[in-house]
DNA sequence: GTCTATACGACGATAGAC
DNA sequence: GTCTATCGTCGTATAGAC
């Protein structure tokens, strides 16, 4: 009970809670909600599954703890993308590279999880509504940077934020292609943001 | 037992497993397939759900079925387009209407479940394998396609299976972000094509 | 803080009446 | 061909020992 233990297990405390919620996103995003086992989660942190309920209170509580804080670090990374001293199309590189590296497979798990919220429907509704405001967050982000890439004529033209959901669509849909395949697969910013580039295919104008 | 009342049973029987492979997709679709419950399923064709086991032997071999069976659809949309007398723009233009198109909800619950099948968990390696030997006939049915259009001219350079997959995840992308919401939402195949087409970016070339 | 044992409910699947 | 009633299993969540 001295101060010192205290510190001590609270620091047991946070890492087991992390390791539980790190092996959550996995078995969410690989079995999704329904599927994945308390269990699954449990063991895969390698502690019992009665232990989950020393740290969460419910499965369903701690996958929308999960998905809101994902998506409130997806849009953290757009407003970092935004507030860079770059060209708008270098705001886009980065922001592109950020979403598809970030040790690779984590960063798979995380964004299938948004995925699977926007998409599935095991949610509340009230729930559901606040992801997708959070969602749009993250989209009204990414289609300032297209307007101003507009405006310095980088980009072609079109609304932003559908041209924003283009590219978002490329890139999840690639994220998702490179979940399925073991093999690492490259993927290059320069290709997916060809779309909306302007004349920007190869520079093969002529 | 006379012929003619066993033509009308055999009606009804067919009529009933195709109100429930229809339901069963939507379901599977919008839950995925372990969140998916008979009762579900069978309430949604306002059908008992002792029916269900009348019709199919269990849940999952109907999933595998409904799954196949849409690969299957899609590959033979993919050699349609193949077999098109246009140039090779026309047939992705073909090919992406009859993707987005078909009845919209109808079409957009199919591709969610080539995607879920894809990229979820709960198949034995050995139809997993079969599946996704089946998409790829797919992907390599599209990627013929785009090499033709390099030679032509139309398409931009690049590996035609990289390309493909890229045109793929795109599609896939736009599909999913439709499911999402109640609002139509306007596909313009020029859109999807423009990332393929060579300095295509609304002709702005210069 | 971690574990095992158990209560309880839900769902897939079957049996049998109509 | 369709339904209701029921079994058996599995998984969430809890209780209580260590």
């Amino acid at each position: 009970m001295t101060p010192k233990n205290e510190e001590q297990f609270k620091k047991i405390r946070d890492q087991r809670q992390q390791e539980l919620r790190r092996s959550a996103i996995q078995m969410f995003s690989q079995k999704g909600f329904a599927a994945a086992k308390i269990s699954d989660i449990t063991s895969h942190a390698n502690l019992s599954h009665g232990l989950f309920y020393h740290y969460f209170t419910s499965k369903e509580e701690l996958y929308i703890e999960v998905i809101q804080e994902i998506l409130a670090d997806f849009i953290e990374l757009v407003e970092e993308a935004n507030e860079l001293q770059k060209s708008s199309l270098g705001k886009m590189e980065w922001l592109t590279d950020a979403t598809h590296s970030g040790s690779i497979r984590e960063g798979v798990y995380r964004h299938i999880l948004i995925l699977q919220a926007l998409y599935s429907d095991h949610l509340n509704e009230p729930v559901k509504l606040e992801i997708v405001a959070l969602y749009k967050r993250a989209v009204d982000g990414i289609a300032t940077i297209i307007q101003e890439g507009q405006q310095e004529g980088h980009f072609i033209e079109g609304d932003p934020e559908e041209l924003a959901t283009y590219h978002l669509a490329l890139a999840h849909g690639l994220l998702l292609w490179n979940a399925r395949t073991d093999s690492p697969i490259e993927l290059s910013t320069e290709k997916v943001l060809r779309q909306l580039k302007r004349s920007g295919n190869g520079g093969m104008c002529q």
